[in-house]
RNA sequence: GGAGAGGUGGCCGAGCGGUUUAAGGCGCACGAUUGGAAUUCGUGUGGGGCAGCAAUGCCCUCGUGGGUUCGAAUCCCACCCUCUCCGCCA
């Protein structure tokens, strides 16, 4: 939800925002909305302050009443009926006035949910994903990016589904039974390897770069999934358990960053509280509506999994809200290099950013069992998303109504938010057992996943 | 699932149709007193919105929405939420 000042004060931002993301969002309604609105809440108040007053003048002539004798008593009455004659007919000219306010706030309000937030000025334009820019490459030594992975390592990959089936990792078919497709069930050391990296992403996060660990709710309230921007747009993604009795119901959520931003829902922090580091590790759900053929097999795209969250809280300021999004970004290439994954960063379009961001930067691994089919019927190897880091400024806070008491000048601001994946399982085993395959294969396990893994170097059929 | 209690400002808490622009207390801020502090005294102290260059004025807000009334924190209806006890339960 943007500003609605700002957007009073300089319409023309949101005007290019809107064409850079590729949106249509009708501003010139708004902005007219808005200015009718405005005028009829003044007219409106007029009327009430008038109302008010002799009302007042009312209460305290029958104050008097009680001491009263009773020829004043009767005088007193007289004057009241008198009196009360003009409240009257203002409730009749403010009730008219009072619904064409409500139909009028009801308006601004869906249009004004509609405005994206702008792209900041160093995205660069484009219309869809096939327009973002990779940023940087990085991979670990030993491997290389621009060769074929068969020249380089002497033998074909496989895949994750051909790897997993071979060391009894997970089991699609009997997964299906339990909940049909897209499902997957992590069987003996695939679950174990699952764990050893959420683990390992968590603990960094808290140990290493101070986060806060949270464990919210992944069921939550209706409310909830408004503030923090998946409802009523991307509503068709969600597991949705409408509430028979109330208003509201409850949703499972896609992303444990709900929960997260939640957790400060309403609320006025102060400023020394700020920045708030939070990360935890959720069961997520997703629909996959409208994907229905893509990426059906193996562990890519699932209705549920388990993933490692990291948001940040801070205070309004882009300089900061800049640099957290850089340092999340580094956490995440850290853990990245620590698993000894080959990646990229990209920086996304301004219409790939969706309605919230002002920026997002995507984190993609290697994969090298996916991607087109090579001469040899083989997949050539691709880069697949992992990871995507969002920057929000004060778009979701203000529809949460998360604000901190600033320091300076004693007002509340709304504060800033981030969030940014840390790991997201299973997805992110494809390319740690792709990458990891010897030929004769087994997996090689990065030296930091050891301690989670009963110290073992590698998985092999057993 | 059964039974009951309750939602008032940052917190506690009074109010139960009109002199309430929500008493009183605590906390907090500023000021006075003091050599400095404690004490004491004074002043101020929620949020959202509209108008205005501003000072300021006004409107809304006592869980939410509706109703009765000239007037609602107070009366009526519906809903939401919280708590306690019992039952069930990982």
């Amino acid at each position: 939800m943007i500003d609605l000042k700002a957007l009073r004060d300089d319409p023309d931002r949101f005007r290019r925002g809107i064409a850079r993301k590729r949106a249509s969002v009708d501003i010139e309604a708004l902005l007219a909305v808005d200015d009718q609105l405005r005028a009829a809440q003044t007219q409106l108040q007029g009327l009430v302050a008038e109302k008010n007053q002799l009302n007042k003048s009312i209460g305290q002539l029958m104050g008097r009443l009680k001491k009263a004798s009773d020829e004043e008593k009767a005088e007193i009455l007289a004057e009241k009926e008198r009196l009360q004659a003009r409240p009257t007919e203002i409730k009749a000219a403010e009730a008219e006035l009072t619904d064409t306010v409500r139909d009028l706030e009801a308006k601004r309000e869906a249009l004004w949910l509609e405005v994206p937030q702008p792209p900041d000025d160093d995205v660069p334009d484009g219309a869809s994903a096939d327009d973002n820019v990779e940023l940087s490459r990085w991979s670990p030594d030993g491997f290389d990016l621009g060769q074929p992975f068969a020249d380089q390592r002497g033998f074909a990959p496989k895949t994750h589904l051909e790897l997993g089936e071979a060391l009894g990792l997970f089991d699609f078919a009997r997964g299906t039974k339990i909940a049909g497709s897209r499902s997957y069930v992590m069987t003996g050391q695939g679950m174990r390897l699952y764990q050893a990296v959420l683990r390992l992403a968590f603990d960094t996060m808290i140990d290493e770069h101070g986060f806060t660990p949270l464990s919210a709710a992944d069921l939550v309230r209706h409310e909830l999934m408004v503030g923090t921007g998946f409802f009523p747009h991307g509503r068709d993604q969600v597991y949705d358990i409408a509430n028979p009795t109330g208003e509201y119901g409850l949703a499972l959520t896609g992303t444990g960053e709900v929960g997260l931003m939640g957790y400060h829902q309403g609320e006025v922090l102060d400023e020394s509280e700020l920045p708030k580091r939070y990360v935890t590790v959720s069961t997520c759900f997703r629909r996959e509506a409208g994907a229905a053929g893509k990426d059906t097999a193996g562990l890519y795209r699932v209705h549920q999994f388990d993933k490692v969250e990291q948001v940040v809280i801070c205070k309004a300021d882009e300089a900061e809200s800049r640099d957290w999004h850089r340092k999340m970004i580094g956490y995440v290439e850290g853990l990245l290099r620590r698993l000894e994954l080959p990646y990229r960063l990209l920086q996304c379009c301004s219409g790939d950013l969706g309605p919230k961001n002002a920026d997002m930067v995507d984190i993609e691994c290697w994969m090298p069992g996916r991607g087109e089919d090579g001469p040899d019927g083989r997949p050539t190897g691709a880069f697949g998303e992992t990871h995507s880091a969002s920057r929000l400024y004060d778009y979701q806070c203000r529809r949460l109504n998360i604000r901190y008491k600033a320091a300076d000048t004693g007002k509340n601001a709304v504060a800033h938010s981030l969030n940014n994946t840390v790991a997201a399982n299973p997805r992110l085993l494809i390319p740690l057992l792709e990458i990891h395959q010897q030929s004769d294969g087994s997996i090689a396990l990065p030296e930091a996943l050891r301690p989670y893994m009963g110290g073992r170097e590698r998985l092999q059929a057993e």
